[in-house]
DNA sequence: CGAAACTCCTGAGCGC
DNA sequence: TGCGCTCAGGAGTTTC
């Protein structure tokens, strides 16, 4: 399940590999993703080079000169750089064909989506969103502000792209239980100082994935490359009935807003 | 405008 | 060994 620091892993092992490359050829072998993947593309791509491999919110944008393919690893895609002419296995859907390598897009589920954009910062999907959470612009400021005509909790509150990117179910009932805050509190009910807190702990946390991401980079030029969720890190996440680290009461789980979420019913408050 | 439900999809885990 | 069921989840879309 990529989150923010999984996508963002993903850039940096693809980005050597294929940034200054030009794309030959694309296959797709099945279209059907989130959205078509546009027939078009197999006209269009040829030819152009890759110039930067960038990210939005977990948007991967590949840049060429006449536009870019804005690639979304939706629940269950995975990337790997591979020699040409590697067979595809169960699931293989689209591959970049380049000059020594190919880019192969793995989706079981099929959430994910591959799409094309002259200006993407402006196509539909990415207009609207937040801030980025490592950058200057997110703060409990911004938190805070955002909270102030909702009441929903405040898990929804991170949850929201429009709030600020990149924070999943698994990394928001983290930062949550770094920061104390019970995910079911309403938004409009936490302070300013708590929402300093929280976006705190949102951006350590995501840093500190990111940073242990890092280490399977190598994993991208390996037929089993599989990026991992760096479970044993997680305090609450997955952890039902487990220990609180903090305090040792049992860990709770409840559905907010459709979702699991896991939380310390003594420490969050 | 906000909020909640609904939707796409397949693999894993479980009970029998 | 296999069947059928439930759950998981990113995030856009629909509905109220």
């Amino acid at each position: 399940m990529p989150e923010l620091p999984e996508v963002e892993t993903s850039r940096r092992g693809i980005a050597p590999h294929i940034e200054g490359q030009t794309i030959r050829q694309i296959a797709v072998r099945e279209p059907r993703l989130r959205w078509p993947v546009p027939p078009e593309l197999s006209k269009t791509l040829p030819g152009l080079a890759i110039e930067r491999v960038e990210r939005r919110a977990k948007y991967l944008l590949l840049t060429t000169a006449r536009g870019s393919l804005i690639l979304h690893l939706g629940m269950s895609g995975s990337l790997r750089i591979l020699p040409p002419g590697t067979p595809p296995q169960k699931h293989d859907h689209v591959d970049l064909v380049f000059d020594d390598c190919l880019l192969r897009l793995r989706d079981p589920r099929r959430f994910g989506a591959l799409l094309w954009a002259e200006d993407p910062m402006q196509h539909q999907l990415l207009v609207n969103l937040g801030p980025e959470p490592l950058s200057a612009e997110f703060d409990g400021e911004h938190l805070w502000q955002q909270a102030q005509r909702r009441r929903c909790p405040v898990k929804n509150l991170v949850m929201d792209g429009g709030v600020v990117v990149g924070v999943g179910n698994i990394y928001a009932s983290e930062s949550l239980y770094l920061a104390g805050i019970h995910p079911n509190r309403a938004c409009n009910r936490v302070s300013l100082a708590r929402y300093r807190r929280l976006a705190e702990a949102i951006r350590q946390v995501l840093q500190h994935a990111i940073e242990q991401g890092g280490t399977t980079l190598r994993d991208f030029q390996r037929q089993d490359g599989s990026p991992g969720y760096f479970e044993q890190q997680l305090k609450v996440y997955g952890r039902a009935g487990e220990p609180c680290p903090g305090c040792g009461r049992p860990i709770s789980q409840r559905r907010i807003g459709q979702r699991s979420s896991f939380y310390c019913s003594h420490c969050q408050r």
